[in-house]
DNA sequence: GATGAATGAGCTTTCATTCAT
DNA sequence: GATGAATGAAAGCTCATTCAT
């Protein structure tokens, strides 16, 4: 048995359950009935409630920032770089859409009611961006008055709220991916050197 | 005493409250406690604790939506507007930290407990964004193909997104009125028509 | 001003909430709008919420002692004045239909939660029945061995169930005072000397 | 353990606690405490406060209806069988003083918070008396002009209401059973067919 | 006397967590 | 390890009563 099956069987029916109540309105017996196990079994693989979200946070967005680096890693301008986190932000929400809405939704609350808890894995994630920028800086690609801590939450922030957007009404005017693109582009325009 | 002093002194209170706490931790007793009532009186003027919520956002976004439609209709060039836009937005969050951190957080939340609630406010709030940018379009100073249903969105995220951050960690190596200068400027530069 | 305007005016209001919703679920503010006085005034007239119940029970039964014993003393006969009594109470049952709810749903409830009272008005009034048939008996006209303690409540039960009943479901096969008529005329039966 | 060991047990000191305050004075946690279960437990096994009310009327008066029904089945003479149900029905209320004294109580206050509950098990008790009267008017033993559906209502409220005062008032002159006697005494001189 | 805004005690119900089996 | 019945703390909300005006 890998990491345990249940664990695992766990945290994908909390996925779900918090995707559909939020955090607060989801119970406990509903994620173990997702999950097909006892109320009791959740304490046998988590300390309470708030534990099952973190290691959401911990697993899931541990394995999403590998795959986005893997993909980065093979491109050599950054633009491009910039391109694909962007393109693959996006194309993460739109197939897994719940855990999107986990992600989203708790990354706010979650400072409020688990104030010890610094959400590193995110930072790392968001910090994928800003060393692409530094690296077009370096190139001499980008503009070097752009701050590098500004431009990178500029840009989640930028892709997440139309993600955001985008999943509450899904009888959108553009798909998922042409969002992607016009950030991109706005983004690259912004911030690109102007060689002329 | 005023259109009701209670009325106003509860909200301000929940607000606080709020913010400290998010709205599932908040007890009923804290706020009354902080607007120095009893706690049945806060029932004499909201309905449930989800009524105080949406009131903040009704009366609170309104005020600010007027007054940044105030500061905006004074100016006619549009690349100014938005450099208007982003630095109200960032100054009322600086000056209104409580209740920028209620708006932001139970934004997103709000949907999974309120599903019937349209918060047409904060649509009002950044349709103001893409009319800005309809309006440089028009004028032939935006480019024509950024779509102002994705750049609105856009736009408020990365203003959002940053100021939430910074928020959270006020020892920053920026102003939030830089931060908001470098928006704009990102954004502008990547939507600003093109005349070389 | 008589007894006071208003402490008729409250009286009458609480009657009415009282037989719409039952003592514990009416609210001092229905009673406070019917009556068109504020909450306050009723404090005024009365100690608390069961003490307008027990001056329900006194003044109004007192009024209704009064007109059956007027009523009875102009007969002679005990089998007349038992007709009498049986169709007076059910004319004012039908007639006064919201009093006759309260005061049938309360009679049960009112011991458990004012032990300390003795509802003498209503003994006085069940014990018109004892003492028609204390005099039924001594004029030989009724059975010696019927125990006028017994009869004056199996009377009184006969015709409170078979009222109360009828108000349940109006649209019944008999009317009220057909069961008068009934309920006497079995009385009568069972306890009529048989001189046979 | 039997079919729930605790559904039963919550049933007996609910019970015990309605008789003793009402049902509305009645808090869940002095049922509990009765019953020796936690608060919560209550609500494993009954939706609210009303259900438990309406399974003591479902369960209990079911048992009796089965048990007064076996007796009278056992006897051909009507006259005998609305002595027994006279007698049966004061016994139970003597053995069973405080379910006696809930579903007298309740019987008129449930209407009032739960209009939408028919009380089909008492009608079906009471309906017990219907039959044994058509059955002596078949028999030519019982008048024809008695109407079933008054009488059974004038026999049932007879007995009732002697044993609620019964119950008030225990030192009293007579016993139960003495009252029993006499009220289906009078009642069978009252409708008994008279072939002189 | 009359008002009605304000009070705050009190109670039903929920649900995360435990633990005997 | 797994279960799920039982626990009991916790909190939103109601409403009888008070009292400043």
């Amino acid at each position: 048995m890998r990491i345990s099956d249940k664990h695992n069987k766990i945290i994908q029916a909390a996925i779900k359950v918090f995707a559909q109540k939020g955090f607060f309105s989801a119970r406990i017996s509903d994620i173990a009935k997702k999950a097909k196990v006892a109320d009791g079994t959740i304490y046998l693989y988590f300390n309470n409630k708030y534990d099952i979200l973190i290691s959401i946070f911990e697993e899931e967005i541990g394995k999403i920032i590998v795959e986005v680096k893997r993909l980065i890693d093979q491109e050599e301008d950054p633009r491009k770089m910039l391109e694909i986190f962007a393109m693959e932000h996006m194309r993460m929400i739109k197939d897994r859409r719940n855990l999107a809405e986990v992600l989203q939704m708790e990354l706010r609350q979650s400072n409020k009611f688990m104030k010890e808890y610094r959400n590193t894995k995110f930072i790392e994630y968001i910090d994928i961006v800003s060393m692409i920028i530094h690296k077009g800086q370096k190139m001499s690609i980008f503009r070097k008055d752009v701050m590098p801590g500004v431009a990178k939450r500029a840009m989640f922030g930028a892709l997440d709220e139309t993600a955001r957007l985008w999943i509450l009404s899904p009888d959108n005017q553009y798909t998922i991916e042409e969002a992607a693109k016009q950030i991109s582009m706005i983004f690259l325009g912004g911030i690109e050197q102007n060689n002329s």
